[in-house]
DNA sequence: ACACGTCGTCGAAGCGTTTCGACGAAGCGG
DNA sequence: CCGCTTCGTCGAAACGCTTCGACGACGTGT
């Protein structure tokens, strides 16, 4: 394995310029520039990550963590993933996912004091996140994907579930359902303050409201059938119903085995809409389900451009920013069977 | 940030005596240690880990190579990472997880180069994986999950996809099965060199052919549509078939739309198993599917297993081990509806 | 022609560990 | 009681890089 002396010594000039060659810092005449690439060229050199870390303090790697849990990444996640990935490399950075689950908070806070990672991105943010107070505690740069509850003092990029509800709903509304019902993921996730449940349930309060109509909202298990009790559920407390927007996308299996169970055929007797869902997904039901689709990978790609204009010193304000899922109807939206639909000219 | 000097000069000792306490590498006195892990404490001392790294040429970070196409993650590959981790966790050593898409070999070779990773496990391997060569050529120690064409020289954990299939194909033939198509990975997938998919193909053949049966397997994209597009071929060329074995997570779930579509009940009708999958993604269908379900967190721990072994030099052989994915019996299977079970007291 | 920047390069001092050789103090058999 | 290991500790030399200060050699404005 090549050092930098032996780049050095083969190129006639020190190690100092050999390492400005590399880095920039400094300004190199052409001539040696090219006997130092042609040196390090035919020395097959790789620059020794750990010493260059230990020199500049700075790793040059940036951590993705996510958690792993039971359930795998969605494609949704995954897309995160690769957009994150693609843009720190463009920006010169290693990017390394850490798997830390909830115990070992331990792990991560030893991670963060080794001085290891030069920065993380943060996925899946709880609205009371230990993992946010370690880090900050370790005085490590952080990026986050979704919100805590206190949002002023972080940098964060999220989805805006405030608008991507509306537009689901007004999207049910204009094809004239009036009886919505809204699957949410579980109590217990409720409960454990999940923030992607919470302002989902918030906003799809206002937008029915908005449109003069109940706010139906049910919570379900993560699993299929937590979505046939919730469908149940959905029946006993709103037995006309005509559509489900479902933001659980385990259970929206569920659902929809237990609609073909009542002998309700989708779209025809109950339209239903998948929030905050990979097309990929979507396109495994039958019919493909009508889905709010994630930006999936600009998250990712934002909050690691973010994150790195932080540690280049280019910016020192937080940054803090929310995109909408998109609208893409398929097959499992129509208007319902016991009324028309009602357009704006009604 | 202390520094392993601020350490020993709290405790009174020379920095070289600090080290020794954190590595065990020589005997120290237990009054010494106690002064050391107390001044340790104090300080909140965290060793930096680039510094260690360089001193003692190994980083104490092993990489787990996978692939992030577009499909994502299932419970399965989750299942390996968190077996991976905990298992990296217990030796010592961190895990981290590096997305190492198709194209980027160039990133892989860099990776690997610059000493940053004291070895690796690389999911989903091709029979011939560019992967592989890189990682060997610049010396990097390697376990396999999944196995190359030529697994002579390797360590390896993979999946044993013969006993796999021919447990599944057992357990259909035991309730009177006699027309069973496989449904596979796309031809694309097949063409690729993807090992599952070849391994599971011969082992159906072979399977089948040992019950005196005719094997029929179709190739399906891994899609919603590749899946009805392989059920219409399967009946036509098989019209009286009354089981269906899928290797194909993706194109189940279209599988069993058309089987709906076409008026047909799971398991009345036609029987389906599942290969290689989670519960979690089986208790999405309904029926909740009948599966193989894949051995998951175990490959991920052995391999790490394997690997640390071998980086702690208490092993210098390659390591080769074949798991069984365990038949769990759920709602998708029956007996055929046209015939009685055939028992082996028949 | 003179002081004065700028450019390109060098040498050396770190960065925070590990690890090697050395060395006094015990402990032990003869 | 002497020479020999073994134990516990120390100081110093790496590890491979970055970065700082210095220093000629040149333009440049005056």
């Amino acid at each position: 394995m090549a050092t930098m002396h032996d780049v050095a010594r083969l190129a006639q000039v020190s190690v100092s310029t050999v390492s400005y060659v590399l880095t920039g810092t400094r300004p190199i005449s052409q001539a040696t520039r090219n006997r130092v690439l042609a040196a390090m060229a035919e020395l097959d050199y790789q620059p020794n990550a750990m010493a260059r870390g230990l020199a500049s303090r700075r790793s040059r790697i940036l951590g993705l963590l996510m958690p792993m849990d039971e359930r795998g990444l969605g494609a949704t996640e995954t897309a995160f993933v690769t957009g994150a990935a693609a843009a720190a490399s463009a920006a010169g950075y290693h990017l390394v996912l850490s798997p830390v689950g909830g115990g070992n908070l331990d792990d991560l806070r030893r991670l963060a004091s080794q001085r290891m990672l030069d920065g993380v991105v943060l996925m899946e943010v709880q609205l009371a996140d230990e993992r946010v107070t370690v880090l900050q505690e370790a005085g490590v740069p952080l990026v986050l994907i979704g919100r805590t509850g206190d949002t002023s003092t972080l940098s964060y990029v999220d989805i805006d579930f405030d608008q991507t509800v509306r537009e689901a709903v007004a999207h049910l509304v204009g094809l004239g359902h009036r009886r919505i019902v809204y699957v949410n993921h579980s109590a217990a996730t409720l409960a454990s303050g999940y923030g992607p449940a919470l302002r989902t349930r918030d906003a799809f309060t206002a937008a029915m409201t908005g449109h003069g109509l109940e706010p139906v909202m049910i919570a379900a298990e993560d699993s299929a059938a937590g979505g046939r009790a919730a469908l149940a559920a959905a029946f006993a407390r709103t037995p006309e119903l005509t559509a489900v927007l479902a933001m659980n996308e385990t259970a929206i299996f569920g659902i929809l085995g237990e609609l073909t169970g009542r002998g309700l055929s989708v779209p025809d007797d109950v339209s239903v809409v998948s929030m905050v869902t990979s097309p990929q997904v979507a396109e495994l039901a039958t019919p493909a389900l009508t889905a709010m689709t994630s930006p999936g990978s600009a998250l990712g790609r934002i909050a690691i451009e973010a994150l790195v204009r932080h540690l280049d010193g280019s910016a020192v304000d937080r940054h803090q920013q929310l995109l909408p899922c998109a609208l893409e109807v398929r097959g499992s939206t129509a208007a319902p069977r016991s009324r028309q639909p009602m357009g704006a000219d009604q």
